[in-house]
DNA sequence: CGTGCCATTGACCATTATCAAACGACGTGG
DNA sequence: CCACGTCGTTTGATAATGGTCAATGGCACG
């Protein structure tokens, strides 16, 4: 592993609290691995033999059931995923694949289930991690079911541009059919949702969204902070 | 504070492993509250001052945005509710009411915090239920994106009936509104799904349910492990 | 008895999915 | 360099799904 991609790691919130005897137990035992785009790391239902931390690149989460799938989320680096799963030694609950080329570092859950044991600024660190994702989960359930999908869409962009610093312009860093998925409704309707919104002001022009009357938008999304807040 | 009600929450899993004195700090600093039926514990958008642990009755996990009102979860006791807004000390995101006479025992947010600090043994059994109910919003996330109403009340119906022992009959435990908001749709919607359940040999008188063809419920409820087995 | 609340039913509308076709960007091979 | 296929996107037509509004019936409680 490289010296830099260990450094990546250990800056994460996750590891920076432990002890450096146990991440280095940790880094010993793991390795890293570079995917080419829309690979499978691993399926749903599957035990998960490694904690993953993304070092580059990009994750998709999804799922399927009776034929129909869904995205869940992505993650941009540096990040953890596959937490909950391998705290509790359980079945892993969605499937991951790279949404563009990406570097992962496989650490084995056994050894992570260990150093948590041993080290408590470790277990409170996955702690402040787990909570902070359980609330991110809440979000999304609560955008899915108190929201149209128009509304999620003109939320997204809000909360979009304000990541990339409130420029009123921003392209769309994944393709369509993704952020269809990702905001739980079928590209057919994102194509006609970005219409009608080009009537309040939303410019698109293919991956490129313009926002040119930010509060005609902001009215109809109605932002809420305990949605849409990141910091929250 | 009632001694067995002390003994209901060491019991817990997420008490039963840290140290006695530990365990008393948080018991001394904290006290029990009954409340009647349909009072408001907690709105969305406030910040937490009690842990709270619910010992009888049981509480209802709403939101509300946009003037639209949705069910999130329903608890029963013994748990323990709130915990991730208190470990970060943040907002919370849902509201909680009782959905029935409750009591609850209220643990102040800064003692959770202090011996979550200093207790191993406590914090790995936050970590522990955090993983778990984050892994639950995560299985109602599914549940939403990958299933239409009709599929999620069939699927319900039959997680409830194995809950109860696989009887083939039981009542519902909550009213049929509150049921309706739980599954994410209108009263109305409830009322038209359980007709068609009909067809099939779910037979509806009041709030028993009794199931007369369960081949045919779960041909169309098509239950997936991974969004409904409580055990996974 | 009223009165109020829940559940049900009907009519209608809004939202979203599905199926099909056409379009356009892009890369490959002739 | 152009023809062609592939794939993502867009558009149209239609159907399924779910929500809204209104009226009615039943039941509990005062």
């Amino acid at each position: 592993m490289r010296v830099t991609d260990v450094e990546i790691v250990r800056a994460l919130p996750l590891f920076s609290g432990m002890q450096k005897a146990h991440f280095e137990t940790l880094i010993a035992a793991g390795y890293v691995q570079r995917f080419p785009h829309k690979v499978a790391l691993l399926h749903e239902g599957e035990k998960p033999n490694f904690l993953h931390v993304l070092v580059e690149g990009s994750i998709e989460f999804s799922s399927e059931s009776r034929g129909r799938e869904t995205t869940l989320s992505f993650l941009k680096p540096p990040g953890a995923f596959i937490l909950a799963a391998v705290i509790l030694d359980q079945l892993y609950l969605k499937s991951a694949r790279t949404a563009e080329a990406s570097m992962v570092v496989l650490i084995p859950a056994e050894a992570v289930r260990d150093v948590f044991d041993r080290d408590p600024a470790f277990a409170r660190a996955v702690v402040a991690e787990l909570a902070v994702r359980y609330r991110g989960i809440v979000k999304d359930l609560k955008n899915q079911r108190l929201r149209t999908s128009l509304e999620r869409l003109a939320n997204w962009i809000l909360a979009h541009d304000e990541e990339c610093g409130r420029l009123g312009s921003f392209t769309i860093p994944i393709e369509k059919r993704a952020l269809a998925h990702l905001l739980g409704m079928r590209p057919e309707n994102l194509s006609r949702s970005f219409a009608e919104l080009a009537d309040i002001g939303v410019e698109v022009r293919g991956p490129i969204i313009k926002i040119n009357d930010r509060a005609a938008l902001a009215e109809l999304a109605k932002p809420d902070p305990l949605i849409d807040d990141p910091r929250i």
